[in-house]
DNA sequence: GATTGCGCGATTTTT
DNA sequence: TCGCGCAATC
């Protein structure tokens, strides 16, 4: 037996070992499914199959990064970087880029981001004459996302009458029109966005067979990551690339989709069997990772969604300690909580800061933990948010890049024209808009022929200026590198003289970022290979396209010693020793805005599972009685998740099953000492930093009223919101009879102060209480 | 053409 | 509350 196949349970084995045919890989939460990704890769290799002939596409580049790293150690040699392991994005742009001649496009297209996209339906906005309330860029672009990923194209969605039905409802008829400008737009610009690299990919299998025949007959092996995830565009990529040869094997779990507001259709994955004849099924059931108290509690959760493929994780690991649910009075509190607990923990049991996650449903809640870390001195790291490329000033100076690889980039034209200021206004800006679209040429050609057009002589001159530079930039590429025009850049439009003049902390940071950048192309250009394994092509345009693609988490490779905080969704697919998931109340996990089907519900009961599914060792689940959300502090019931966790193994004594109960929220304090009496915080305790004169503000946060607890009447109908004005007399599903005071918030998020007969003065946000007006 | 100030809106986001 | 985008201003 090969040395890679000792170590393997029975169903792993399996998997490896099944080479030929349609195989689907049913991989439940820490199965070891990247083990047998990568086995089963170096296993085929090991029988005779090329590593040219083998595609393996992931959702993100650090899994494909791990995945070829480890295949690279299995065997010891060279071979994985021939093997074509990557994003679905990055695949299709390389293949993209070798045939863009064949869809029209420049060979060095622009992949354009979201910000990108956002620009262009703005510009078509304002070229319409349409207000951007009604058609809000990202709504705007979000629709044509999904559009896109469902294999609708712009001629398709304004010839459909439903959808144009569905639209003219929705009062935004002209979404079709604006898809279709857009379509063009993109298409003028020689720019792909995201959605298109998988559509155009698509188009280029399905309109040119001879292509299509070369990439069946080269990805012989097709494996695909995360199945659960795919949308129909990738599903009917994978679906027609594998068509002659059926090696298709896919990998997922369906426990844990969680992407379906991107246009993930978890029937990919259900129905995968009656894709293929004879499709092998394997389980891997049995998860390395957690204690059985987490995993116990993980089943039980997602037991309780209907229509799933059956399947039972066990484990061999010891019962471990319970789960607890915390209830703190605040966020504030609950920030304070986590730190102090980690302290504890730190001290009690010798973990390191970067043995500790904090989770949580949404970027804004991570403001209370890292006040809090900050206050204790733990180290931490908030994953997530703005990623380096993001920032302006690599945007700008990227622009210029982008610019100089495609001069029909129109976004990145208008992004620098005028930075460094040189005298473009706007109004100039406009004019070469206009005369770019009536003499149907681009913007770019418009400047260099501005004497043309009638601008003013010195503007002309600007204008011919600027595009005369850009022209010698691109000169020089023939001799020199990315890297080394990118230098003249920074230094012929004065960009970095301007970022080193500032000398304000915010734009010393900038400059350094610039730097940064600068080194990585540099880095870039030297190294042999890309992400991708790709070898030799290190143009501007290659080294653009790959950026785009790239995300923070990408590039996390260091590990230092910090406490990581992120999203659930940012989560999936890594563990940690110690997890903390916190705002666990209803409106917030589950949120507001995905209760309202059983789908959307379910996705979320998903995410609670991919959140518990993270910890190793220890989990905490935290609550807060109230948090502060746009600026008041609104009460929140706790999650339903709490409630469907069973007792064993959850130790919620001190937690929601208390205050549901109706014994009410003041017993927060015992509780808190409850817990540290309770063997696991402890005597220990150390007091918190430079406070210790103070008790926990947890602690000493002031009581809340107790809430009598009410039964609906009969006649209760849940009341329109736009009903609920002050005056009116009102019954609230839990709170009872109250008067409603008065009204705040904005139009879209209205909170309502309101008296209730037997719970006192609260604020209540409308668009989440079910309130019903009583008559008379 | 840059600065300042008001008003409005506010999930999750692998690429 | 916080951050953004636009409009008014110099």
């Amino acid at each position: 037996m090969q040395d890679y196949l000792v170590g393997l349970n029975p169903s792993q084995r399996e998997a490896v070992e099944h080479l030929q045919g349609p195989l689907m890989i049913v991989a439940g939460a820490g199965s070891g499914k990247t083990k047998v990704l990568t086995t089963r890769i170096a296993h085929l290799m090991h029988n005779g199959v090329d590593a040219f002939n083998i595609l393996a596409l992931t959702f993100t580049n650090k899994a494909a990064a791990e995945m070829k790293e480890r295949i690279a150690h299995i065997l010891g040699n060279n071979e994985a970087r021939n093997l074509y392991i990557g994003t679905f994005h990055s695949v299709f742009a390389r293949i993209l880029r070798a045939e863009a001649p064949k869809l029209g496009y420049p060979a060095s297209f622009t992949i354009y981001d979201s910000d990108d996209a956002k620009s262009v339906v703005k510009g078509i906005l304002t070229e319409m004459g349409l207000d951007d309330k009604t058609y809000k860029p990202s709504m705007v672009t979000s629709r044509i996302s999904s559009a896109k990923n469902a294999l609708i194209t712009a001629e398709q969605y304004v010839a459909d009458a439903g959808l144009q039905a569905e639209d003219a409802q929705l009062r935004r008829p002209q979404l079709g029109q604006i898809y279709l400008r857009y379509t063009q737009k993109c298409y003028k610009n020689g720019a792909m966005d995201f959605d298109d690299l998988l559509l155009k990919m698509y188009e280029l299998l399905a309109n040119f067979p001879e292509v299509l025949h070369k990439y069946q007959h080269k990805f012989q092996y097709l494996l695909i990551d995360e199945y659960q995830d795919t949308n129909p565009v990738q599903y009917q990529i994978a679906k027609v690339l594998a068509a002659v040869h059926e090696n298709i094997c896919v990998v997922g779990d369906d426990a844990q989709s969680i992407y379906s507001f991107r246009g993930a259709t978890i029937e990919n994955i259900l129905q995968f069997q009656t894709d293929y004849d004879d499709v092998k099924v394997v389980k891997l059931e049995q998860n390395y990772r957690s204690t059985s108290s987490i995993l116990n509690v993980a089943n039980a959760i997602i037991k309780i969604n209907k229509g799933q493929i059956p399947k039972n994780l066990w484990t061999d690991k010891a019962e471990g300690e319970t789960i607890k649910v915390v209830r703190t009075m605040t966020d504030n509190d609950e920030g304070k909580f986590v730190a102090d607990t980690i302290k504890e923990q730190k001290l009690r049991n010798h973990f390191a800061n970067k043995d500790f996650a904090i989770l949580y449903r949404t970027n804004s809640q991570s403001r209370s933990f890292e006040e809090s870390l900050r206050r204790m001195g733990i180290a931490y790291k908030i994953y997530g948010g703005l990623s380096f490329y993001q920032r302006k000033e690599i945007k700008d100076f990227v622009a210029y890049l982008r610019l100089i690889a495609n001069t029909r980039d129109e976004e990145a034209l208008k992004r620098i024209i005028n930075y460094p200021i040189r005298g473009i206004g706007k109004t100039t800006v406009e004019k070469l808009g206009v005369i770019a679209n009536e003499q149907n040429i681009t913007m770019f050609d418009a400047m260099q022929r501005a004497g043309e057009f009638g601008f003013k002589g010195g503007t002309s001159d600007l204008l011919k200026d600027f595009a005369t530079m850009v022209r010698y930039f691109q000169s020089m590429l023939g001799q020199n590198n990315a890297y080394d025009v990118a230098v003249q850049v920074g230094k012929n439009t004065g960009l970095i003289k301007e970022l080193f003049a500032d000398r304000t902390q915010e734009g010393v940071a900038r400059y350094e970022n610039v730097q940064e950048l600068l080194n990585s192309i540099k880095e870039w250009v030297e190294s042999p290979s890309n992400d991708d394994g790709e070898v030799g092509e290190k143009t501007l345009g290659a080294y653009l396209q790959q950026i785009t693609l790239l995300t923070d988490a990408d590039k996390d490779t260091d590990d230092p010693d910090v406490v990581k905080l992120m999203t659930i969704h940012a989560s999936k697919g890594l563990e940690f020793p110690v997890v903390f998931v916190a705002g666990l109340e209803e409106t917030i996990f589950p949120s507001g805005m995905s209760i309202n089907t059983r789908e959307e519900l379910e996705e979320e009961r998903r995410l609670f599972y991919v959140a518990i599914t993270r910890a190793k060792e220890k989990l905490w689940l935290s609550h807060a009685n109230a948090r502060y959300r746009y600026g008041q502090l609104v009460q929140n019931e706790p999650s339903r998740f709490i409630d469907e966790m069973p007792d064993t193994f959850v130790d919620k004594t001190y937690a929601g099953g208390a205050s549901r109960s109706n014994t009410g929220f003041n017993n927060m304090g015992s509780a808190f000492e409850r817990m540290h009496r309770g063997g696991f915080g402890g005597a220990n305790t150390p007091p918190p930093v430079k406070r210790a004169t103070e008790k926990p503000s947890y602690l000493a946060a002031p009581p809340t009223p107790k809430v009598v607890q009410h039964t609906p009447t009969e006649n209760f109908i849940v009341a329109h919101t736009s009903d609920i004005v002050a005056g009116v007399k009102v019954e609230h599903a839990k709170f009872g009879f109250g008067v409603v005071q008065s009204i705040e918030g904005s139009s879209h998020n209205p909170v309502a102060t309101i008296v209730f007969e037997q719970n006192g003065e609260k604020k209540i946000m409308l668009n989440y209480a079910k309130l019903s007006i009583v008559q008379g």
